[in-house]
DNA sequence: TTGTAAATGTGATATACATCACAATAAATA
DNA sequence: TATTTATTGTGATGTATATCACATTTACAA
């Protein structure tokens, strides 16, 4: 259900009905299997997307082959490759899912006039944005502070969920450490 | 010159000369010497800060008192403990000044006003803050990527400035080394 | 100028984590 | 169900970086 948009976006701002519904004719929905992409490295990036359903995982991957996880989404969090996605230009990290999602899309075009025709968009984008940047410095805060450990336990403390639907070798490539050093604790 | 922050709104939107008068009524200047601080840890942040000129620092230390950094502010940039403005709580970084400085303040019921009335500054506001959150995930990636040496080669091709304007000691906090190892390249 | 503090370089050693290797489960798929 | 493929644990060893210690240089202040 569309709900969870609406429910997402009036946590910041309030819209009537028909705000909403004209809101959402903004959006396209979209399907994916497990292990399908979203995003591919090197391809143009259209869309912003709102998880209505499922687990994706936006991963960058380094020259000698090693995956990095930049971020997870889930239910109502927000995923794209976000540097490609405002400067227009190639992915350069992959995004796929680690089950079966379902995803709102939103072109930048589509972005840019929602936040021009109904100024509560744009605050409701300027806030949420303002929140993320929060967020990403924690995690900076936390990479350049804690250990394997320490990023562990907080991981766990935060999303205690993550840790039911993801493999650990999957969250110690989030966590920047190998997956043995992550079996040891 | 407050010319500065004119010229750096317009990179984004355009305003009148009467609208930036406008804009510029709801900050106030202050100066700073070297080593002061402009926001101490445990005090509530008031304002956010874009600096005219000078050079800052952002830093977290932890329990053992190790410090990290989380950000420079040169001329140009926008410098606050985020968390702590955006959520209206004290704050758990320090900022203090590596050269003397001068910054346009900000508080967050201005800056609230300020977008409300004025859409072009809430848009001026998202974008500004959509790039920065770019900027983060450049750095998260960095972090999960690169070792020392990687890490300290890209800041040097980023802000070859920072090289002239700040000591070694300084740079190896930002970059979450110690400075022997930095010293040792 | 002289004295004190900050910044830098470098050695010796310790440690967290990576890497490689292999085995044991658990889960997905034919 | 059987067969493959992913996930996890654990040992042995290597390596980047931290830590501690001390000397040298540079900046700042009495």
């Amino acid at each position: 259900m569309s709900l969870a948009l609406k429910n997402h976006i009036e946590k910041i701002v309030s819209l009537t009905d028909e705000e909403f519904k004209y809101v959402l004719s903004f959006f396209t929905k979209k399907k994916l299997q497990k292990h399908q992409f979203l995003i591919a490295s090197g391809a143009p990036v259209q869309t912003d997307h709102f998880v209505l359903k499922g687990l994706l995982k936006a991963t960058y991957t380094n020259d000698e082959g090693k995956q990095h996880i930049l971020q997870f989404a889930m239910e109502d969090w927000w995923v794209t490759d976000y540097q490609a996605y405002f400067l227009q230009t190639n992915a350069t990290l992959n995004i796929d899912c680690l089950e079966n999602s379902e995803v709102l899309c939103l072109t930048l075009e589509n972005r840019e006039k929602l936040c021009r025709e109904l100024q509560k968009i744009e605050h409701f984008f300027r806030i949420k944005t303002s929140m993320g940047f929060v967020a990403q410095q924690q995690r900076i805060l936390s990479l350049l502070n804690k250990d394997a450990k320490g990023r562990y336990n907080q991981l766990l403390e935060q999303y205690p969920q993550l840790l039911q639907r993801v493999p650990k070798t999957i969250l110690a490539a989030y966590l920047g450490v190998t997956r043995e050093t992550l079996s040891r604790l």
